[in-house]
RNA sequence: GGCGGGGUAGCUCAGUUGGUGAGAGCGCAGGAUUCAUAACCCUGAGGUCGGCGGUUCAAUUCCGCCCCCCGCUACCA
């Protein structure tokens, strides 16, 4: 058993009637960087992300391609699984609701809020579209000239009435509002948890919680005619995984309440209003955060199929390579709020801030101590307040990034980061090394041993931003695999003198866009 | 309609509990330099801080009105 402090992190699971596409891989990529950072410093993490697979349109879209909702499940959930591994993301496991685990999970918690006497039968009655397989409030609709009623869609709509069980969330109106108030870090960012309260404000009606008009979900115990609302099921994967519904004491308990789920904005009511309602109802403790990242806009413009800009994660991936593209994500686009990249926008990222920034300050360093003292790191002299104030920086960066993580300003902490890399090469200019070099050695060697050690604090730093970079750029400075944790940031972990390094490898290639025209 | 967020340099954005000169990155122009991945460093570019009015000795920052953009306004997920 370890002593560190856990960390439940987890990722909305998918919804795989598709492939994934490059909204999937930003949260994954996000979720991945927190995660890692939280691990390197000590805390016990689990990371969960996984794939969310029953409901109508499961079944909808495998009729439509002629296979069982197992079978495309099966298929679509091994592309997220993939698409996990060509991210490099670091999760500790892949849950699909689809698993005996998580259906006995679910049910467990329906009996809770059941026998908390929040679920009741009644029947759901609503304007119902069979071609949108949807229902519609009465105002959403209209009759037109020609004597029909249509839904939003321009379909045609039916009074339907359907035998459903309710969930009673307008009990929850306080005790969410409650919530909201004593918890102001449940919901981030600010706008989302604005938005939030104000929908609560505006008055809860009972949820419908089960469905008849298909099968594929999880059956309601005891009413095998009933399937859960998918979002019963799909939330609760947040608990299954940790296998606290069915055994308090078991070995991944102890994660349960989450610390943060990362969403997208769009599905922020499901995580911020009926997950705390189902849990509270359940008797289970409350997550701590539910925090909502925005939307990623090709040049400005929302990704649709129709126009045509649907970027592919792995295209992305193999043509400006796997921690380029994290890079990009997490440095560039504030994080809770929407994003916009182009392919332009991407290599002049690539190529300011990794080649030209922290790939040269390591370049330059680094092959000044090759060239000059035999390949080995140099034994400091007396420090000037010069190299004193570049350590400082570097060494006080983790208080600002750990700040800035723990409230996922995940691209502030990228920045602070960034910051140590402009000033270190302020910092090697004003002392210039190569002039030290023929006057006086000494000090040219007390140079090179301060900028490469800010070079390993500023690696030690990138490991949960661009991991597998961050390691090439540890093993230049000889930094052994156990020496790569924060606890090493600052004076604990200093570059011993006498080390031999490497010959000097670049890490970040510039990018050079491909000739081609741009339409 | 209601609620919320936003309109700041060519582009993407930060910022001001109201006050000596409004910032960063990219792009651009000039300079310096050669350790380095034609990289790095320095300087500049002169933007009515959406519009109108008000409070104040003083507002981009406070208040009111107006214009524009975006999000939320429940049972597909």
């Amino acid at each position: 058993m370890s002593s560190k402090t856990p960390y439940y992190i987890t990722t909305a699971i998918s919804y795989p009637n598709g492939k994934p596409h490059i909204g999937h891989a930003y949260e994954l990529i996000a979720t991945d960087a927190m995660a890692r950072f939280q691990r390197l410093d000590g805390k016990d993490v689990f990371f969960l992300t996984g794939t969310d697979e029953h409901g109508q349109k499961m079944q909808q879209t495998a009729r439509n391609e002629g296979i069982t909702p197992e079978a495309l499940a099966e298929r679509n959930s091994n592309e997220f699984r993939a698409m996990g591994k060509l991210l490099n993301a670091s999760n500790d496991d892949f849950i699909r609701t689809t698993e005996p685990r998580h259906h006995e999970a679910s049910q467990e918690i329906w009996r809770r809020m059941e026998a908390n006497g929040d679920i009741y039968k009644d029947s759901y009655a609503g304007w119902y579209s069979v071609r949108d397989e949807a229902y519609y409030a009465e105002d959403e609709t209209e009759v037109r000239a020609d004597g029909v009623r249509y839904g939003p869609q321009g379909t045609p709509v039916e009074w339907v009435e359907e035998e459903s069980y309710f969930f009673k969330l307008s009990a929850y109106e306080d005790k969410l509002l409650k919530l909201y108030e004593d918890q102001p870090d449940f919901i981030g960012p600010n706008e989302r948890r604005n938005e939030v309260i104000s929908f609560v404000k505006s008055g809860l009606k009972d949820l419908s919680v089960s469905r008849t008009t298909f099968d594929w979900g999880i059956k309601v115990p005891g009413d095998e005619k009933h399937v859960m609302y998918v979002w019963v099921d799909a939330l609760t994967n947040y608990v299954t995984a940790t296998g606290y519904l069915t055994d308090q004491n078991g070995p991944r308990a102890k994660y349960w309440p989450a610390d943060a789920h990362i969403i997208g904005k769009d599905i922020i009511r499901f995580h911020a209003v009926y997950w705390p309602a189902f849990l509270m109802s359940a008797g289970i403790p409350l997550p701590k955060r539910v925090y909502a990242h925005g939307f990623l806009l090709n040049k400005g413009e929302k990704m649709s199929k129709s126009l045509g800009n649907v970027v592919d994660p792995v295209n992305l991936v193999s043509h400006f390579g796997l921690d380029q593209v994290r890079f990009f994500f997490l440095r560039e686009v504030s994080f809770g709020q929407d994003g916009s990249y182009s392919e332009e926008g991407i290599g002049t990222r690539i190529n300011a801030d990794l080649a030209n920034g922290i790939g040269n300050l390591a370049s330059r360093s680094l092959s000044m101590i090759a060239k000059n003292l035999e390949g080995k790191m140099p034994e400091p002299g007396p420090l000037t307040d010069a190299d004193k104030a570049i350590l400082a920086t570097a060494d006080e960066a983790i208080a600002i990034c750990r700040e800035e993580m723990g409230r996922q300003q995940i691209h502030k902490a990228v920045g602070a980061i960034m910051n140590i890399v402009n000033e270190s090469d302020r910092y090697f200019a004003a002392q210039e090394p190569w002039v030290l070099r023929k006057t006086d050695v000494a000090r040219m060697a007390t140079v090179l041993y301060v900028t490469a050690e800010v070079v390993r604090q500023i690696a030690i730093l990138f490991q949960p931003i661009m991991p597998d970079s961050a390691a090439k750029l540890l093993d230049l400075v000889a930094v052994p695999e156990e020496k790569r944790s924060f606890v090493y940031l600052g004076e604990a972990g200093r570059l011993a003198p006498g080390t031999e390094l490497p010959a000097p490898a670049p890490v970040f290639p510039r990018y050079i866009a491909p000739e081609a025209d741009k339409a």
